[in-house]
DNA sequence: ATAGTATATCGCAAATGTACGATTAATATT
DNA sequence: AATATTAATCGTACATTTGCGATATACTAT
């Protein structure tokens, strides 16, 4: 992002569901949450066996979801437990609902 | 995306929950499809004054949307009314809320 | 026809994302 | 101590995204 050089901010609210979206942008990512949950919410490597893809990328991926506050992982040797982050989940759902909403307000015009 | 070989195929539900929130994973995109709800709804480039980005990105991030299924463009020249898709807003809304609380039932556990 | 307005598209640069195999780190078990 | 297990991190390759200015397109108004 390069905005240039004017001291442009988008709102807190806005970078957050920005934050959460792009989390969201990959179907990978979203199987894990679902696992997640659906194990009855801590989990972890057997997505291995989930996902196509390389123990290296999961690894990635799990760190992305991290990064962006989605879960939570807790070292419990030698496996790590991954949590969703309820709190920063409740918030994601909130900001997509408060979207949803409001664009719904107005919605079908044309 | 690679996938090695393997002919892995994501549900269809997946991927379009990860188009669609690919397509929110930024926050101009965002700003984007509140300023078109706000203005009770079709509505085009005075996103110039609203975002502080050059006009032909600003092009390139409607497009994204529109890619995304997420809005539609209708000529009316010589300018281009921009509409949220509602038909595709509501599934997308439909995604969300089906992961949000699909995850939530067993949520709160470490 | 000419000029003006509104947008899209092109070409480019820089940054980010996705994926992999190989390596490292941390801990448990023998 | 040596080995095995689990997962993170590193290095690399390639693709995609983001942004810009410049140019092209499409239509209006003069």
């Amino acid at each position: 992002m390069k905005r240039t050089g004017s001291n442009f901010k988008y709102s807190k609210e806005t970078e957050e569901l920005a934050r959460f979206s792009k989390a969201l942008g990959h179907p990978a990512r979203i199987i894990i949450l679902k696992h997640l949950s659906n194990q009855s919410c801590c989990y972890t490597g057997e997505l291995l066996d989930v996902l196509p893809l390389a123990q290296s990328t999961i690894s990635q991926h799990l760190k992305e979801l991290k990064d962006a506050g989605l879960i939570d992982g807790e070292v419990s040797p030698p496996k790590i437990k991954y949590c969703i982050h309820t709190e920063n989940w409740m918030k994601a759902q909130k900001l997509f609902d408060t979207l949803f909403k409001e664009d719904f307000k107005k919605i079908k015009c044309c």
